[in-house]
DNA sequence: CAGCCATGTGGATGACGGCAACATTAGATA
DNA sequence: TATCTAATGTTGCCGTCATCCACATGGCTG
């Protein structure tokens, strides 16, 4: 699931050349190999240059600091989920389904990536909220994405219609949002066991319920869309 | 709110030995400051040895290694966390006004405690499901707390009587958990903002709508209680 | 009072992050 | 095409770190 990174132009060079071609993206490839190796992002970034067959500082020609390659690292994963949402969202037109939908497919990607997920959410603010680039960006997509399931559901009354005044919906959103974050990492953490059940089983289920939150009064809470 | 940590025995001796009388918890003590000076958990164990007075390799007399310190802080924050939940909700009789209060409660330690809150759940299992001593225990304890304020308000009908079920009331009992321990996460990291709202309003909102997914059916959706 | 064991100290080792000076090459420019 | 330049890599070096080992200290027990 990593690999499905964009890598054209690949050096269409020489290939032993003294200078590596592209660099950048084989150190955050090589830096999320060794994340899902060691299972942490304790690793040395003198292994990420090894790995990528370089001295041990030429990454900093393009990460000035160690943080900025975890950074990317971060980017590329936000980058990677949102994509992951939309598309499992993009041609189902019931808000409930498309909300179960997506709700699934973002625990499954915490579950399938644990150590990147949480990387993503690892970055340390140094100013009041400091994002590395792009990051923003994607969350903001991704967001969108949940707060048109939520718009639409709530016009139709699907959902509470009071989910069509913006503060309303800005809290829907972090309300649903709250929901698949932690559970996410609950997951992650080995904190989500319910009897046998597995995990996707147990997320359907806190799903159905979440839904109920959200319902407007005439909306059955019969989550029987999935 | 870390000072609150049991210091009994605090070394009835002399007290400019060779030995410091209370090393271990100095220590502990030491790292929560630091964490909370520099915003993360990258201070070096020499700098927490230096803090404490003492020389670079005391600190291996009681942690094997540096994580073992770490794992210790983390420990000492879960239980932290237990008692201000558990205090929180002692005196409340109706389980609607409780869960709110808890929630509250935990939103806002880690609020207050963003970088051990953090620390808390980025403890790398090696093993299956390993977790360093006591962490899991409190856990446990907390957990149980929520399922008794679920089980009382199933059986008085305020929420689903589904939940006296074992295997719904786990299920509840994790949902309302990830709503919880999302919204913290989401807050820590800056992005649980809406419009001008101040964190508390926010969760305040939150949590309404987490009730509404717990209520049963004649249960109104009011979230007054609070 | 002698000795043991928990607790601290000092020094050494290999690795790391980051800086500086130097080498190599891809393109732009003429 | 010959050259110049900036981007990209390399080697060497420094201070610091985590951790290991040998040794010092001293409270307690026999």
């Amino acid at each position: 699931m990593i690999s499905a990174m964009n890598n054209s132009k690949l050096r269409t060079h020489s290939p032993d050349t003294y200078h590596h071609g592209d660099l950048r993206r084989a150190l955050v490839q090589a830096a999320l190999e060794l994340a899902a190796e060691d299972k942490d992002w304790n690793f040395s970034l003198r292994e990420v240059a090894r790995r990528a067959g370089v001295s041990h500082n030429a990454p900093y020609n393009h990460f000035p600091h160690k943080r900025d390659l975890l950074d990317a690292a971060a980017a590329a994963g936000h980058d990677l989920l949102r994509s992951e949402l939309t598309a499992a969202v993009a041609k189902i037109a019931d808000p409930r389904a498309a909300l179960s939908k997506m709700s699934s497919a973002y625990v499954s990607f915490g579950i399938k990536n644990p150590v990147l997920y949480r990387l993503m959410f690892s970055v340390a603010p140094s100013g009041p909220a400091w994002r590395p680039e792009g990051v923003l960006t994607a969350w903001v997509a991704s967001r969108a994405v949940l707060e048109n399931i939520l718009r639409r559901g709530a016009r139709i009354g699907i959902f509470d219609p009071a989910l069509t005044r913006k503060s309303e919906l800005q809290t829907g959103a972090l309300y649903t949002w709250a929901v698949v974050h932690g559970l996410t990492m609950l997951a992650i953490d080995g904190l989500a066991n319910v009897e046998r059940l597995s995990i996707e089983r147990i997320a359907q289920k806190v799903v159905t319920t979440t839904l109920r939150g959200l319902a407007g009064s005439g909306a059955s809470t019969n989550g029987s869309t999935i």
